[in-house]
DNA sequence: AAGAATAACTTGAACAGTCAAGTGATTGGA
DNA sequence: TCCAATCACTTGACTGTTCAAGTTATTCTT
């Protein structure tokens, strides 16, 4: 008996919905850009860590934590805090329990950049996504979205 | 009476709903990405590109037509059309009854491309979607998308 | 039948993301 | 207790994407 499995190949149904998510993936990625940068002239990416500081008390978030909320590596964050710095949104400060921590901190000029970014962003959410689905259609994408998420880590997971 | 709309914030559900979407969106291109560098030594997106040309009459299809169907701008595809070429799997050639018009052929090398790396792209999609999914979701799923897909491009027409 | 506007690409510069290598700091064995 | 392994992060080189500008071909317009 061989051990090479064969291709198990999608079905109609199957490859219909994959045509459509993939090219809603990379729609929606580069709407939710295009705003962003035309609006606010930020990324998409740099808004989401600037907006997961300011949900965070004292604004103030470890760098490897803050790297795993944005979804993005720790060397992308890396790079992105210092395009931040520039602009005195945010500052890095060396964590006192344990030195190899980094702390990032929103700046109040970096709180006022989110507090008038957001209403756009929002905006841009609003009508891409919830003004084209009904509340329940909602509510699926919603657990679609955490039963890949959550079968994908569970695969990853060592 | 003001001109200025006050900013409709998101619901409690609509932002759970978004914000494991967002995540949904990088894990899944990200999965892509790497699965096909990988294995195969392409981008997503090179592979997307070949695999149109694979299904197409002669595997040819006009750029900016191909640029269309793989999600892409035109420049992005131009690019993508140099390093393709640079290993043999496609060929550009000028259009005869439109001077403005330039074809894309995938060659024998680029067919072979395609094949030997199908099985490990379609492994990493069930995996990462199907497998997730009951069949009623994977439905849910292809109808939001289009839902989202459609209203976007209604929006968006001029 | 020109000339203007549009369309289909190409190109190069600028910039962001990834990957691999490097630097300190801390933990965990032997 | 000390040395190795691990962790948290940084940096630089490379590569891919975008944007604006340029080229050539075609189609409108009058």
């Amino acid at each position: 008996m061989s051990t090479i499995k064969q291709t198990r190949w999608l079905t109609r149904d199957e490859k219909q919905c994959w045509v459509v998510f993939v090219q809603l993936l990379t729609v929606a990625l580069s709407r939710l850009e295009s705003q962003m940068q035309a609006d606010s002239g930020i990324s998409h990416y740099e808004y989401g860590v600037m907006a997961r500081l300011s949900e965070a008390p004292r604004r103030t978030v470890v760098l490897s934590q803050l790297a795993d909320m944005s979804n993005g590596s720790l060397s992308r964050l890396s790079h992105a805090m210092r395009r931040l710095e520039r602009h005195d949104w945010v500052r890095r400060s060396p964590c006192a329990s344990d030195g190899r921590l980094t702390e990032a901190t929103l700046t109040d000029a970096g709180m006022a950049k989110v507090t008038e970014s957001a209403p756009g962003h929002v905006r841009m959410v609003r009508s891409l996504v919830f003004d084209a689905l009904t509340p329940e259609q909602s509510a699926q994408l919603r657990d679609i979205s955490l039963a890949i998420l959550n079968h994908d880590r569970s695969k990853t997971a060592d």
